[in-house]
DNA sequence: CTCAATGCAAAACTTTTGCACATCG
DNA sequence: CGATGTGCAAAAGTTTTGCATTGAG
């Protein structure tokens, strides 16, 4: 894919939700994408200075929180170090957290979905009601 | 239950740990049994100044880190807010997480953990070796 | 007694904010 | 052009660290 049409795509992306399409936000939209596991601000940061040498970290903050507001992005809660993570990818998904080497890996699986819908359709929750699931299963790589 | 009473208890919570059970261990430990939802160290500092003027933050940052240490309580991740939260319940539960109140609730089902612990025994996960399951709802409270 | 734990304060790090300037639509 | 977004730098907030002193075992 040529880079101009991955811009297109990412600029469709942003239009999508009503933000300007500027160039921090093109580079920073598409590091969330590249970069594997869930940044931290600060990585995102490292990452853009590469092709935006001028682009600023509270440019990177406030970009991030814009993305959360759009719902093009989100949070994810990280337990281990103070900072928090960011994850383009905002379809249903769960998360393995290898205690050995602290990634954060996406994982995918409507099966799961679908029996945790079933559970929670047949049983209710007291005095809740519930939107969104999400996993976390802690462990090690094999 | 007299108050010498619940001391003694966490006294022994704390022995069995290998911890040495010092005052400011023991209110630090009651502090988080007693709070509701999950305390930042913050919160913990303010809950604890109440009976100890003189306990520092910097002490409750390092007596949260050696009570996770000994799996004594575990962090909670807090998708909002910079702050990690603190857990003295180490059983097996997961999380309600409201998004009008920024409430974190503790939710234990049994019937949960055992359709889990099936569904992953039967089909596993690849390159990955699960230990343990935190199910994450976000939602509203009703 | 001895070694681990604490208090204090400084340092390091992360995140937010204010404002002048730039730029997208 | 006008509203929104950006860069810069300062401020606010959070967490870690070093070291002298204290106290549990």
């Amino acid at each position: 894919m040529p880079p101009d049409r991955s811009a297109e795509i990412l600029r469709d992306r942003l239009a999508g939700t009503g933000l300007r399409a500027t160039r921090q936000r093109l580079v920073i939209l598409e590091s969330l994408l590249l970069l594997p596991g869930h940044p931290t601000a600060e990585q995102v940061h490292r990452q853009v200075r590469a092709t935006q040498p001028l682009l600023s970290l509270g440019t990177v903050y406030k970009t991030l929180d814009s993305f959360v507001a759009a719902g093009l992005v989100r949070r994810v809660a990280a337990a281990q170090g103070a900072a928090r993570r960011f994850d383009a990818d905002c379809s249903a998904h769960h998360h393995l957290h290898c205690t050995a080497t602290q990634e954060i890996i996406d994982y995918c699986d409507p099966q799961l979905d679908a029996l945790l819908q079933k559970f929670f359709a047949a049983r209710g929750l007291p005095g809740f009601q519930p939107r969104t699931f999400s996993l976390h299963i802690t462990g090690t790589k094999t």
